[in-house]
DNA sequence: TAGATTGTTAATCGATTAACAATC
DNA sequence: TAGATTGTTAATCGATTAACAATC
């Protein structure tokens, strides 16, 4: 094939995905046929060029003086980000924001589906948001019976890396970490951290300067 | 003054501050004196040069051989980033995510004092993690009057933008938003959104790909 | 003094922005 | 056809990385 396709993208780039996706959907239920870069750009007060580009990267080629088809740039945004196979998942830790988590309804819109949660408190619910959840010590069994993919981290600091060794031990693929812990794992294990801490700095300094964030 | 500091300073940066807060703070601890960017930057896997310049951005000089001196570095980031002197808040939606955040540490760690919560729902407990909730009706008067700088913004999506409101209206200056929704606010009000759909598409993209995240 | 570490200047890299030809 | 929009190539910008002199 002669386009070639870029190997590697950044993250910048990814992030920018969801936005798309949701002003396209927007759109199709609307009962557009096309998107132009332009609608979507204003939309999303972004820069035309950049929405342009980004959605380029998908191989959806646009037609000039109409736009981008809309129901293949969205099957191929949902293709890019696997969406479209649900990704399998389970969550550690049915505290306050692990019960918050479970119940988010992104993940089902996002192409996850989260299939039991654990905590090492016997009190808890057995269920919470319609998920079942099990005793701390099942973690790697079930883990490993279900072939989960996700772990999402959400007990308190002090168990992070034994939980994460546990979720680690049953295969997972990738761990989405809440615990503030810089915790170690094989290198074949993608990490990602959602760091509040460093929300804050951005947002107090943001605050202190008087600046106008984005 | 011969050492022009520069005025404008990355996001990227700006992150970077707690993790190297919490590395310090941990060394002041056990009673060092110096920390030099080499041993910081082994902690935390990141290159030496980068917290070097990070470190000086603050102002403060290492001396060679020794490092930088523990005290005055930590002092000099806390006050870079605003957190010595508390910035108070509110938290409008004490559903699960809201209650979650009304019991994190962090917000006292990093130089934020949650004052009051509030909610529609006159069910909720009035008091969550010690802070007290009120009715949403009272929002713009108790901002108003308590002089609140900052409001966390955790209500459902069909809510986000007339609480946004509500909150602008008694005069807050920054909003962190954890809801879908982007917000319409007056271009001196600082948003911040956390997006939790950015995150999932990055994640999803990594597991797709097989890369190694960081 | 010798040597490790800082601080600064230059080079590299990646992403954003601009310009413009191609196309329906 | 005329004109709006795509797609691509070049220029700009900012951050990271490298190199090295200054310093205790």
């Amino acid at each position: 094939m002669s386009g070639a396709q870029k190997s590697e993208i950044g993250d910048r780039m990814v992030k920018r995905f969801p936005l798309y996706l949701r002003v396209l959907r927007e759109m199709a239920d609307r009962g557009d046929i096309y998107a132009s870069g332009a609608v979507v750009a204003k939309a999303l007060s972004l820069d035309p060029i950049v929405v342009r580009k980004d959605l380029s990267q998908t191989g959806v080629r646009g037609k000039p003086r109409l736009g981008f088809p809309l129901n293949e740039i969205i099957n191929a945004i949902e293709n890019y980000l696997g969406w479209d196979a649900p990704t399998e998942a389970v969550l550690a830790g049915a505290g306050r924001l692990g019960s918050a988590l479970l119940g988010y309804p992104g993940f089902r819109d996002q192409g996850f589906k989260i299939l039991a949660a654990f905590d090492v408190s016997p009190k808890r619910r057995s269920l919470i948001a319609g998920i079942p959840v099990y005793p701390a010590s099942q973690i790697t069994e079930t883990v490993r019976r279900l072939k989960v993919v996700l772990g999402i981290l959400t007990v308190p600091a002090d168990q992070a890396q034994s939980v994460a060794d546990a979720l680690v031990a049953g295969g997972v693929r990738g761990i989405w970490n809440f615990t503030p812990v810089q915790i170690a794992v094989p290198p074949e294990v993608i990490i990602k951290r959602e760091d509040l801490a460093a929300s804050l700095a951005v947002l107090s300094h943001r605050l202190r300067r008087g600046d106008k964030g984005r």
